[in-house]
DNA sequence: AATAAAAATGCAAACGTTTTCATTGGCGAA
DNA sequence: TTCGCCAATGAAAACGTTTGCATTTTTATT
């Protein structure tokens, strides 16, 4: 056994794996990358001495020639949270399905960190990268532009950057629920956004909402419109706030996080939901449809959205400049659950 | 400009930017890895080339030759979920601190699919690998082994397959909580464990509280041992049988989304927390304070785990061939909430 | 100021594949 | 049977870095 430079362990080649097949390290390569142009006997004796030395393929070096990493990347304000969560779970197996890894990072909403890791990304050389919202840097969106990465914008819709996005109608999401809360009769209702200043989700649907009163006359008073994180503790500390003194008779939540933070704290004030306070989420997380009341909410397929994400941006980076691909919209739907109903006090 | 071959399109190399530098490529590469070896007016020039340039490292071929990719892979059952998300999150964000990445796949409990997880993530050249759990086909740690790939094992704590682990201790904090209860006056108690076929950590929690139960001479009738996977929507409905009829004065929750399940069916039972019935959970998941009544359980710093996997995980693929890794066991704690009180009836 | 030692840099050979191009061999058509 | 063509394979040149070694420059020492 020849002892060689600063070799890879104990780990064979693929030219080990060349020799004891009789075949040349060429011939190899072709039976990993498309086994049909070698001979089946050839094949045979190929797949047994791989199997035989324990061969696994270094796609790192392959990548080196062929351009072609086989990651993607996945760049989300937050892992650690349902909106998300779903979502890339989704990406992830769907890419395992294509023969691709995921390499994901997040940026808790800062941009500037989104540059670095989108940079980060890049210098691993992936296949292409989807990115959550549409607000992003000039700079990271110009990094990828250069190097004529396939990206795809996750979760929106109406875009504003060029992108070509798979998302949500978060502002049809936002009227469906309100809507929801006025034909039912309520009038006097808070609205729990978080801050919309890099979250352009969060914006649509703050605008969708709001949009619906207008469009019904009914007025908004800024101590209805509250600002909110997507956090289930200071959802129920604002929660606690708003209803202990002159509450409203419902209150729309900027997703299911929010609103589940609510629904705690009215337990918490013993109101008696819905009598006393319809509550209405949006996203339909893990736990909407268990937590009591059940929670009335938009279901957002966002492991669709994970799913349809790694394979548009799969055909992205196989078709090279082929046609730019068409953006597509998840579809939503209102799901009606015990935690609203018609306002008990006649305003 | 010189037409390649078939270049990266517009992207500069590394001989580039030593041109424009005026220095030669060993440099460049230099004042990338250990800038201290290279003088500041050097240092200089080169930082100004490439930033003019805009280059990015290509660190797929920088591995091909110094067998470090800067990338990490991290191995968990499922990443949609409260269990794990916020350790995958915190192991992401630390990999980033020491400008590294991190490849993520979930192979939802099927050690046969974590076989293939794990040779994929080789195939991309890791310099390392977190798994969860001591659960693992021989073949998996095999192909690690032979390659010298640094492993590590998360979450649990005993282990039986002498990989190094970062975790906390299972059993222990199943008698925690399961003490606590007892010291309340509990004695007809029931267990909610999922199954325990590839999941060392529920089997330790289960070992823990029924071993404490036994130590109290305190009897655990088959009935009262309920089979019940990590899923809301389960144990809500598990939860609604089990408190329908005959119920326990209190629950023991294999984790902290099955007790939240449990809650929500107490409320849909109309039952008054904790007066009838006391419910415990463990892992302090998020959501777990602000639910009413509070969840009593056990904290486990998912993110300390997280952290100190990312941190070790460096350690070992940076110090090659020092001496193995000790095992590191997060501290748990007892945190009582408004879901415990002592039983109502006497028994 | 001269010399040794140390620091900084350059040259060129890897790293483990993929892919182009050339070659071989086999088979059908004439 | 022979020619030509296509399928299958091999040889070798990339791919864009890193790093061992050689060389040059700087610094410290006398």
């Amino acid at each position: 056994m020849k002892s060689r430079h600063r070799t890879r362990k104990g780990a064979p080649g693929i030219v080990e794996v060349a020799q004891r097949a009789g075949v040349s390290a060429a011939t190899v390569s072709r039976y990993f990358n498309s086994p049909d142009v070698v001979k089946p006997p050839t094949r045979q004796s190929i797949r047994k001495a791989a199997e035989e030395l324990g061969y696994i393929r270094d796609r790192t070096a392959g990548a080196m020639h062929s351009r072609f990493s086989g990651t993607f990347g996945l760049v989300v304000p937050t892992i650690n949270h349902a909106i998300f969560s779903e979502m890339i779970e989704a990406f992830a197996n769907r890419l395992l399905v294509h023969d691709r890894t995921m390499l994901i990072a997040s940026h808790n909403y800062d941009l500037k960190l989104e540059l670095s890791i989108i940079r980060s990304l890049l210098e691993r050389r992936i296949d292409g990268v989807a990115l959550v919202g549409h607000e992003h840097t000039d700079a990271s969106i110009d990094m990828l532009k250069v190097r004529e990465i396939p990206v795809i914008a996750l979760w929106g819709s109406q875009n504003s950057d060029g992108l070509p996005f798979i998302g949500a109608d978060n502002q049809l999401a936002a009227e469906m629920v309100t809507r929801h809360l006025i034909e039912l009769g309520h009038t006097d209702i808070a609205f729990l956004f978080p801050d919309t200043t890099h979250n352009d989700r969060a914006r649509d649907r703050k605008a969708g909402a709001l949009q619906l009163m207008q469009d019904h006359q009914l007025i908004v008073p800024p101590t209805r419109l509250v600002n909110c994180p997507y956090d289930i503790a200071s959802a129920k500390s604002i929660g606690m706030h708003l209803l202990s003194n002159d509450r409203p008779t419902a209150i729309v939540c900027g997703n299911d996080i929010i609103a589940h933070g609510i629904i705690y704290a009215a337990h918490q004030c013993k109101l008696s939901l819905p009598a006393d306070l319809s509550v209405v989420g949006i996203g339909d997380f893990a736990g909407s449809a268990e937590i009591y009341p059940g929670l009335t909410t938009v279901r957002i397929p966002a492991n669709r959205i994970g799913q349809m994400a790694a394979d548009t941006l799969v055909a992205m980076s196989t078709n090279r400049d082929s046609q730019p691909f068409a953006n597509q919209t998840v579809s939503t739907q209102l799901i009606i659950r015990g935690s609203t109903t018609a306002p008990a006090r006649i305003s």
